[in-house]
DNA sequence: ACCGTAGGAGAACGCTCGTTCTCGCGTCAA
DNA sequence: TTGACGCGAGAACGAGCGTTCTCCTACGGT
């Protein structure tokens, strides 16, 4: 087996059981027995867990961007790209094995005690900010909207990890139709 | 010392550790040179880890609720009534140790491993949602709008947690004002 | 004064887990 | 063929920590 597809099957079980149950709580040694690398060749790869910890956080947040936008650009009409950002959202917490947002989790578990993984944290939360804006000024609505807009993404995020189920995306998106209308 | 005292230290030094660097990271041993309670004492007490974080989430779930009712009672009209939530959150949020909302960061850190925290967290937060529908009704709005504002007030926790600092609070109090105009 | 008990300080125990080490095997160059 | 090397399996090491135990002191009732 080469470099390359040992740290891929690494990052793959990294990221089914550091997410599905915490990080604190998954040795290196459940990462070796899921992904079938040795413990000698994971320290090769990453000469510390928590050089872990940051490849699986920074390889989801690029996947989980990339699916976003991939969603909201099947969509033309700039005021209904915002909407699909709330699709995604109702999709993804839909999902089988949906526990919350990866990264506020991670804050939760570490940000008191890892300043490299708050940095993680707050990056992502940043670009999708960001992202929003994006979305927001190409549909010519005003800056003041992407506050709002975002703060009800976070809340329909949080929301679902702790209570499961999709609803909490429906009902942020139907109000962010309504902060829409508004302007 | 009675036990009463030391019970009552005990939970005061528990709520600031546990609070302040996370639960995992805080030792029963950290507890007793903080709050000048016997690790013996501790133990009568609190018979294992668990069942004091438990007790820390409890008594910070009663004072939370009842300092968020009271800020809310301080004005008499409903629609008043529902935006003084926000200033509570930007009192909250402003305040020198604040570091994001305990019940989002235990579900982060436990709610994977443990089943009463994830039940304590999903009680508080179905409480705090109550208690602005009970607002909503009271201020003769329509019941759809409690979902809105508790994502709002949900966004805004978790993002001045990871972000810091009260603006979250100021956005989602003004998208709360839109919402319920809009109606 | 004397004993029984409660409580404090802190050592001790057992387990988990991050990290490193040992050993043995297969491979490939000379 | 041989010897150096890479690697996997898993033991070993060391730290942290939840929990219990030991020992000693203080005190209250008789």
């Amino acid at each position: 087996m080469d470099s390359e597809t040992a740290r891929e099957q690494a990052l793959d079980a990294a990221e089914k059981l550091f997410y599905g149950r915490g990080i604190q709580s998954v040795g290196m040694d459940d990462i070796r027995g899921a992904s079938g690398v040795s413990l000698k060749r994971l320290y090769q790869l990453f000469p510390a867990k928590e050089q872990l910890v940051e490849a699986y956080l920074e390889r989801r947040d690029m996947r989980w961007r990339g699916l976003l936008a991939a969603h909201v650009e099947r969509h033309a009409d700039p005021g209904r790209r915002i909407l699909a950002v709330f699709d995604r959202l109702e999709e993804w917490f839909g999902e089988e094995d949906f526990r919350g947002c990866a990264w506020i989790n991670s804050y939760g578990e570490l940000g008191a005690r890892s300043e490299r993984v708050a940095g993680q944290v707050r990056s992502h939360k940043q670009a999708f900010r960001d992202y929003l804006a994006s979305l927001v000024t190409a549909a010519g609505l005003p800056d003041a909207l992407t506050g709002p807009l975002y703060l009800l993404a976070e809340g329909a995020m949080v929301t679902a990890g702790i209570t499961g189920g999709t609803r909490p995306a429906a009902e942020a998106r139907e109000a962010a139709r309504s902060l829409m209308a508004a302007r």
